[in-house]
DNA sequence: TAATTTCTCCGTCTCGGGACGGAGGAAAAA
DNA sequence: TTTTTCCTCCGTCCCGAGACGGAGAAATTA
């Protein structure tokens, strides 16, 4: 028999802190042994009372949960530091995973799932919410392949001065090449994303994320 | 001096709910008279317990909150109904100001603001959080004039096709008029944009949710 | 090393896009 | 009613945009 599940909660709303302490507090194998309101606390709390387990927000103001997960993996690998988040796109999901992050699961989570998943993860068990297990299962079926990995990285600069609303000559002197050579770069990329026009390349650019929207 | 103040939070994250009310269950002026984790179950909570205020989250998954305020106050407009959520977008806020939300805090909140929100809104006192408040001010200095207002009907009729990456020709075959005529609406379009191309004014379009996004 | 990819630039040619001016008709506002 | 706004259409003119072909240099890959 092993001691208690030595667990550090970090989300930058105390509300939601307090609310899992709520439901951990009454669990007799598990130990709250910190919390954290951003993502560098969690790494100092992490290094100075190494837990078990972390329960992590993604999104917080300063920084992301992503950059706290790498940074807390990268000395201590035993940890598991399962994501407990809002949302379930893509743009949250995957980087992730990608980062060490070893279950996942929504705020509407309910306490004894929430007790289950540290419990899991203690014992190596990972916790995918059916939601973002599906994204997954997607993701990994199709590879997503979007018309616009084909292009070069010249050619998705210029697609993006594209989706700024750029004319030819605008983007020659933001990217330092001639405009003949923009116009090069324009129609490779009208090829490669099957379309016909600059227009139908900027609203591509918009809505596919492509731009620093706004 | 009067009663317990009677409170009801609504939010379908579970461990919102027990945050907000390990905040308020030690409060000796302040009395929880029930949960919702929907804008449905809020609405017939409110009708059978008849609370002074009520903690309102925005986004949930059955419907957002701001309906169920609107409901709400249609029968007991004596309700005050604080907003919490995570986010402060024009799109979230001034929707809830209009549908009657007496107070507005996101998540960062801490116990004593939320109790002070409470006691202040069963007062009659509205607490808008600094943020918001600041969007809202320059909401009524500059009443939100979009350089699209101007545009007549068919003009943004126009727009939006560009928006879609359309040609003129395809626009005039779209909207059963002549080429020309489109032409000259787009003349019409770009000189009110302040823009030069179509290009911009697909951004344009684009970027001021002119298009029902992809 | 050789081969491929990518970025760069040049030219020519054609066409759609946009500016500008003009104008008639219908509907809304004065 | 008169006036204004808006939608519609026509024409001409010019330029940017895009297609197409060719080609050199550098970096990456085989």
């Amino acid at each position: 028999m092993m001691g208690k599940i030595r667990v550090a909660v970090v989300d930058d709303h105390e509300m939601v802190r307090k609310g899992i302490l709520s439901y951990l507090e009454t669990e007799a194998g598990i130990e709250i042994v910190g919390e954290a309101n951003s993502g560098k606390k969690a790494v100092t709390l992490v290094k100075e009372t190494k837990p078990d387990v972390v329960l992590m927000d993604l999104l917080m103001e300063n920084g992301t949960g992503i950059e706290a997960t790498r940074e807390i993996l990268q000395f201590n690998s035993a940890c598991k530091i399962i994501i407990i988040t809002s949302f379930y796109d893509d743009e949250q999901v995957f980087p992730a995973i990608e980062a060490g992050a070893f279950s996942y699961m929504l705020k509407t989570a309910t306490a004894s799932e929430v007790i289950q998943a540290i419990e899991k993860a203690a014992k190596g068990e990972a916790v995918i919410e059916p939601k973002v297990a599906n994204r997954m299962m997607n993701k990994l079926r199709a590879p997503e392949r979007k018309p616009h990995d084909e292009l070069t990285e010249r050619e998705m600069d210029v697609l993006k001065c594209i989706g700024e609303g750029m004319t030819n000559q605008q983007i020659s002197e933001e990217l330092f090449i001639g405009v003949k050579t923009v116009k090069t770069h324009v129609s490779n990329i009208l090829g490669k994303l099957g379309i016909s026009d600059r227009t139908q390349a900027a609203v591509y650019a918009n809505r596919n994320g492509l731009i620093k929207s706004s």
